[in-house]
DNA sequence: CGACCTCTTGAGTGAGCTCAAAAACAGTGG
DNA sequence: CCACTGTTTTTGAGCTCACTCAAGAGGTCG
């Protein structure tokens, strides 16, 4: 099943369009920078939900920009323990790595119907070198993604199944927020099982279930559906110590 | 006490000198290029055991290469629980985050006595605007620290005491082994005390000492008086399914 | 030789795990 | 519209790994 092929747009030029402007690696960019961008043959593909961008250990020679949709970065140990390492939202870089030709560590996996723009490794390093910029920008993104990894650690090592919880939910609210304005009232999307909020948190669904309606009875948050409901904003915040702005949205230079 | 100030050495040369050719920033650069790192009037810096390099939530205009000895990096919450983020070893860069005018979201201390190149952020981003090079290997050397966080919250969220404590000597093992031939006999020197381990593994320090014997009592490692010996390293890769060659020493171009 | 760390060991507790099974839900095909 | 099947959520009961509290032992340094 799920034998629906990546579709790659004809017209490469689409992909520096509209969507492109709004995302971290093009951002600030010129428009003269953004039309060298296009010079490289931006492929887009759009994939299925449950579509496995690239697996463990393997090499890839592609990284991508994703434009729509969820996709979790997981790692399997031999044993079939998993621990899920990031959710990567629109407009976040995947597949960038040290050593480029080495096999990537975890696997990228969509959690739901995503669309993603291409790069070719070699196309990436050529503008690299003809946009220094771009390299830049590059090392701020990663090490925005690694301040992330950073809370999740603190989170994984030194707080309770509650707090945990908590955190995630803020930063999950908190990201989507800087992209665009969320309906607080309605409720956000969040294509996340019991299982995925086990697997990033150390936990088992089980726990995960209980922790749950822990915060729901206590009004906090409540996850219901696939919709992520922050009753109580301050609550949460109190108990996490969690503060806005982490991840600084300006440029480097 | 340690009432001991930063040293700062006179002449700035020095510091592009010998040690500055190991370093990974600078690794693999022409000595064009080296000579033209040196025109920055990088300063070169001795810290006593215990000094802070810079404090959490504070705002930082250095950056710094680690020559000598070893610093850690570590988020303490309100409460006074404590997570190390990452111990930073020779040849590690520290303090380069998102936005560099946004205040560091983690502390930086020293462990022993340490030998730092430091950076003025306008000399860093200068560098990187005149070589893009280096704009380019901070995005390679961000992405290797990022990797490094991700094994280590693989550990945290799924790994029991004891495949965490294996997990982080072999690492260390390995670490200090791609920077020269370490005298397996002799054992490593480690100047972790079992606190920074159970700070680092998400574990109390008794817990941790617990874990310590069980370890010497199979016969797989021991860490005692400040020094590490790895007395069956298969056997603790058995353990952690721990591969070697994780962080690749290759540049990306 | 105190004073102060750091390490070690014991005893009891608890947060989170395992095992087990029911209930809710979503498709799917008749 | 309804049985049928598989997935996800929910709840219960008991267990264990790691924590807390407490105290002793071993170093180190002024």
């Amino acid at each position: 099943m799920n034998s629906m092929p990546a579709t790659a747009i004809a017209d490469p030029t689409q992909c520096g369009g509209c969507p492109v402007r709004r995302l971290a690696l093009f951002e600030p960019l010129s428009t003269d920078q953004l039309a060298a961008m296009q010079a490289h043959r931006l492929e887009q593909r759009a994939l299925p939900a449950g579509a496995v961008l690239y697996s463990q250990d393997s090499r890839i020679d592609e990284t991508y920009t994703l434009f729509q949709g969820w996709v979790m970065l997981h790692r399997t140990l031999d044993d079939g323990r998993r621990q899920i390492l990031q959710f990567a939202l629109p407009g976040d870089f995947l597949g960038f790595q040290p050593d480029l030709n080495a096999p990537v560590f975890h696997a990228a996996q969509a959690l739901t119907p995503v669309t993603l723009c291409v790069f070719k490794r070699e196309s990436l390093l050529q503008m690299f070198r003809e946009h220094p910029m771009l390299a830049i920008r590059m090392a701020w993104i990663t090490a925005r993604d690694e301040a992330m990894a950073h809370d999740h650690l603190t989170s994984l090592g030194r707080r309770p199944a509650r707090e945990r919880l908590a955190h995630l939910f803020l930063e999950i609210h908190q990201r989507l927020s800087t992209r665009g304005p969320v309906d607080e009232r309605a409720g956000i999307p969040v294509p996340l099982k019991q299982e995925h909020l086990a697997d990033a948190l150390g936990l088992t669904t089980i726990h995960i279930n209980r922790t749950l309606r822990l915060l729901r009875e206590s009004g906090l948050a409540t996850l219901r559906g696939g919709i992520l409901r922050i009753l109580d904003h301050q609550g949460l915040v109190e108990i996490t110590g969690y503060r806005p702005d982490r991840f600084g949205t300006r440029p480097i230079l």
